[in-house]
DNA sequence: ACTCAGAATGAATGATCGTTCATTCCTATG
DNA sequence: CATAGGAATGAACGATCATTCATTCTGAGT
């Protein structure tokens, strides 16, 4: 069903395979990580239960503690398994060899963040659960600003490139950085909070303005 | 301390005045909406209890369910509460009349929203942490969205006669206004989760830029 | 085929939460 | 001053939660 991550469906068999089974402790982990994210998506950060996602992981009550030493800590590696998977996916598109032109590698990270499937709400959601909490607890913000720095540098990096290309004068890379990330995200804020007003379609248009409108001889 | 919602620091006196008072319900209420306020920026949305919040407000357990007749419709009206305030923050600047010129109005309304002040970040905390839960509560998605529209639409008739003034050709007022507003939206984010790389003179330097290469007849 | 390290289970525990309601105590009204 | 209406209280209750751990069961190594 949701295809990115949930790569086995053998667990949300209801009635049949009772068989307990052995795996190895970081396929339990992903599986219980993986059940996580779909929980929160549903439910809510607040609402989550140790016994709602061992269930959805088809999976017994204490296990949760037995591979995460508590909730609070499977919460924590939640967050860090969603923060460096996008993160991740970004520096990937950007310092990539495989796509030489920098206008293409604008599109191509446009793309991603603001690409479609159902997985993305599921995320976007985790995302949004997990700021909204990080007012109140230190501990997010320092595992999302870890992955966070690190794709703040490379986005500039990239900027940088692409203004000494361009020739844009006046332009600092650095600001124009802060608020491409931020414009993402306020876009994604209104995809999942408001999607009867903003859509998908929508929300690229605007992205692809905002650059436009900073690089002009490389989109569009 | 907090000067624009809190007008009464009677409450707060540890020791004293147990002698109980009887105040008109709409006070009451009011004062169990910024008891949450602060107890959901202190401690977050999820970690939140009915005897957290009494204790903060100074009243007894029992008065959240006598104003309020569950937990759940003292959440809802809080974040109403706070969608309001803040919306019609804005409302009243873009539409005001006591700023003629369209340039100044840019800049109060920039003002409003990137403003300083300690109730800012509270405000910030309170509102992520509504919309992290947002994607599972479409209730929360309702309350949301209705001030939220009308804001949009007074942004988007203040920049419609904003391009109509400059003549600046080529300019979707709807499509600028969108990217506006998730851009101080994502900005907020920046400041509240990492308050070290973004300054909130970063920020306001970010907002300016967009507007300035949206209309640069009118901004700086 | 046998064994055993350790993965997996789930009933039990203690803590905490939202909600109720019998009771207490103000205060406006006469 | 006396009184009634109702605002405010907080102990008590049932439900639910995270966590523990004695027990069961699996499967790789011999």
């Amino acid at each position: 069903m949701s295809g990115i991550v949930a790569e086995k469906g053998l667990e949300q068999s209801p009635s049949v395979g009772k068989r307990r089974q052995i795996r190895p402790k970081a396929e339990r982990r992903q599986q219980l990580i993986d059940a996580t994210i779909r929980c929160i998506a549903q439910q809510g950060l607040s609402a989550i239960t140790l016994q709602m996602v061992t269930r959805e992981a088809g999976l017994s009550v204490g296990i949760a503690n037995l591979h995460f030493q508590s909730k609070d800590n499977l919460l924590r590696e939640t967050l860090r398994f969603v923060a460096e998977e996008y993160h991740g996916g970004q520096i990937q598109i950007m310092e990539g060899a495989a796509i030489v032109n920098l206008g293409e590698r604008l599109d191509a990270l446009l793309d991603f963040q603001l690409g479609r499937g159902v997985t993305q709400r599921q995320k976007m959601s985790v995302w949004f659960a997990y700021y909204g909490e990080a007012g109140a607890r230190p501990v997010y913000q320092k595992i999302v600003a870890t992955s966070d720095r690190l794709a703040a540098q490379k986005l500039e990096a990239l900027f940088v490139e692409i203004i000494k290309e361009g020739g844009y004068a006046g332009s600092d890379a650095r600001e124009l950085a802060i608020g491409y990330s931020a414009l993402i995200d306020g876009l994604h804020l209104g995809l999942l909070v408001t999607p009867r007003e903003l859509t998908k379609r929508c929300a690229r248009a605007v992205a692809r303005d905002f650059l436009r409108r900073a690089f002009p001889l490389h989109v569009h």
